[in-house]
DNA sequence: CTGTTAGCGCTTTCAT
DNA sequence: ATGAAAGCGCTAACAG
């Protein structure tokens, strides 16, 4: 039905006006709603670009000023995490919504190949950029870098850096999680936690250690475990504190990479038959079956889908909203504390 | 530092040309590596560039011809599924290692949402697609209605549609996993499965139906419960089996929403006691602690991320490569079946 | 209702 | 080594 040779460049709206026997102009109000064209001509018209198989640069159009890209630049930092597959769908979901597309980047959690996505998300003229900051530097986030354009970060937020800001109730989340468990009889309890230099990681750390502050108890340097990026380096770190001469009774987790982690620690003892006494687990992030493990759990649980939602808000608000340049800002999102079982 | 009023447009080539005292030209010249432009000259044009925040405009790059958008149009059809988080990193980095991004959007299982994003994608000027199809419709992936521009199918196929696919070695995996729980003993063997309109779903269903049939046993409509597209809805399904007067020893799962949801239905029964039997469950996917369950379990594993990344590649194979016009491609990659325990 | 002109930001070609 | 012109695909603005 074509006769488009192997190649041929993508048809023009010349072309599709030619092949019509109408000028260019008669082709774009065509197909910009067909204001002021006749209904026989615009019949022509799209038979032109049916049988052309025409599409409409939309970069062509978006270079004219005060056209946008209509292209949002989402930066995350591992989307094999399924809590960032969420994310990204909360962001995808909105901006869709409102006519925009979404650019997905993955930064590996390092900051360099974040870097070169903002610079290449503003290159490519999105509208917007939503990032969940590696953390370790704001240099290439401040405003002056990005001309004009608004971003909003998710998740963790950067030091230094003047931005609208969606996180989670991180503190009040692992303060209540870890008071709950206080009150619940346990003494030594643990904290394994993702890389310092993550906001989130710190921020719930400051939950936990001052709800154990609250109780009179001290923070154990023997007990906190912190840097363990992936479920592998969670799971070792969860059999070191197994190891312990007196192990923790509990554990608090910071994010569900470690849960994980530590739940298949326990389950591998557990069937060794090499666990006196199963810890009590408390994370933070809900995790697929963690609730049919038999392990004492209690979960600080939220909605990563409503987050990117919301950061996705936030960004249209500036886009389109009326007050696009008040002051940032920082919304916290809650979150829900679960129940020891009995 | 930057004087900008509250919304202007970003800066061009010119204004950096004027901040610099020379021509566009220049400015041009010395952005693309800087040859035939004094270093004296390059160190001013460079200074204006960082004085204005400037970021040369890829939009208006790409509209000239035998320049490419270097976007790469991603549909897929359920970002909250992890396995196609970890899709869609394959692809990013794939992608992203020859200088493209992916722009991608979730279908939702929804073909007219699927039609939308990828007319939406060829309006962009996206070099190249990659699909998942949610099954049920091929028009708007035809040659002609993409012009010029490649596609490749992954993980499922589509009928009536030649284009590069890749997919998993589906009747296999799954014919081979139902071998050998029948040689394990099992003879009453269900099938949980997702909708029939998706071609994975009834390539393992195939797979499922052979082992049988060789085996000479009958497929039996009781035990076939298909169109479960959510854990819920699996749970439920799982639940109908554990329910029947005689009720399967085995169960094949074709996919982890299907896994999920009866691991689900299997741990209330076995938290109530209310299970004299536990049924082996045989699962296409891996699930994160599936192996932590106390249920007897046979996973056919396989990479999601290998599968983005090679969908990635043979559209690149397409885009870059020498034979850009070979005939489409079949690629199955392989899955790896594990052992039931003892 | 339809066409012509001009110009968006950029760079290739052709001077100088 | 640098600049001027011209044009990529598209559509406001202005004829007619």
């Amino acid at each position: 039905m074509s006769n488009d040779s192997p190649s041929a460049p993508a048809p023009t709206v010349r072309e599709v006006a030619q092949l019509a026997g109408v000028s260019p102009m008669t082709v774009s109000r065509t197909l910009s709603g067909g204001k002021n064209v006749r209904a026989e001509v615009q019949q022509r018209v799209l038979d032109a670009v049916a049988a052309l198989g025409y599409h409409r640069n939309e970069n062509a159009r978006s270079i004219r000023p005060g056209h946008s890209s209509g292209l949002i630049g989402v930066a995350i930092t591992n989307l094999a995490n399924p809590y960032y597959g969420q994310f990204a769908l909360g962001v995808e979901e909105v901006v869709a919504q409102h006519g925009r597309r979404m650019v997905l980047g993955n930064s590996g959690e390092d900051l360099g190949r974040e870097t070169q996505l903002v610079a290449d998300f503003v290159g490519r003229q999105v509208e917007g950029l939503i990032v969940v900051p590696t953390g370790g530097g704001a240099e290439h986030l401040q405003p002056a870098r990005l001309g004009q354009i608004p971003v909003v970060l998710a998740s963790r937020a950067v030091e230094g850096l003047e931005a609208d800001t969606v996180l989670l109730d991180d503190v009040n989340g692992a303060y209540e999680a870890t008071k709950r468990t206080i009150d619940a009889g346990h003494r030594r309890i643990a904290f394994l936690g993702n890389a310092v230099s993550v906001s989130t990681a710190s921020r719930r750390f400051d939950g936990y250690s001052r709800a154990l502050t609250e109780a009179g108890l001290a923070v154990d340097p023997e007990l906190v475990l912190r840097g363990q990026q992936d479920v592998h380096a969670a799971r070792i770190a969860m059999e070191r504190l197994l190891d312990l001469a007196d192990p923790p009774t509990a554990v608090f987790s910071a994010n569900n990479r470690n849960t994980i982690g530590a739940l298949h620690a326990i389950g591998a003892r557990q069937r060794a038959g090499a666990l006196p006494v199963t810890p009590t687990l408390v994370g933070f992030d809900d995790v697929e079956l963690a609730d049919l493990m038999q392990v004492p759990l209690l979960i600080v649980s939220h909605d990563p889908r409503a987050l990117g939602a919301e950061a996705a808000r936030m960004l249209l608000e500036r886009l389109d909203g009326p007050a696009a340049d008040s002051p940032p800002q920082l919304v916290e999102l809650p979150v829900s504390v679960g129940r020891l079982p009995e």
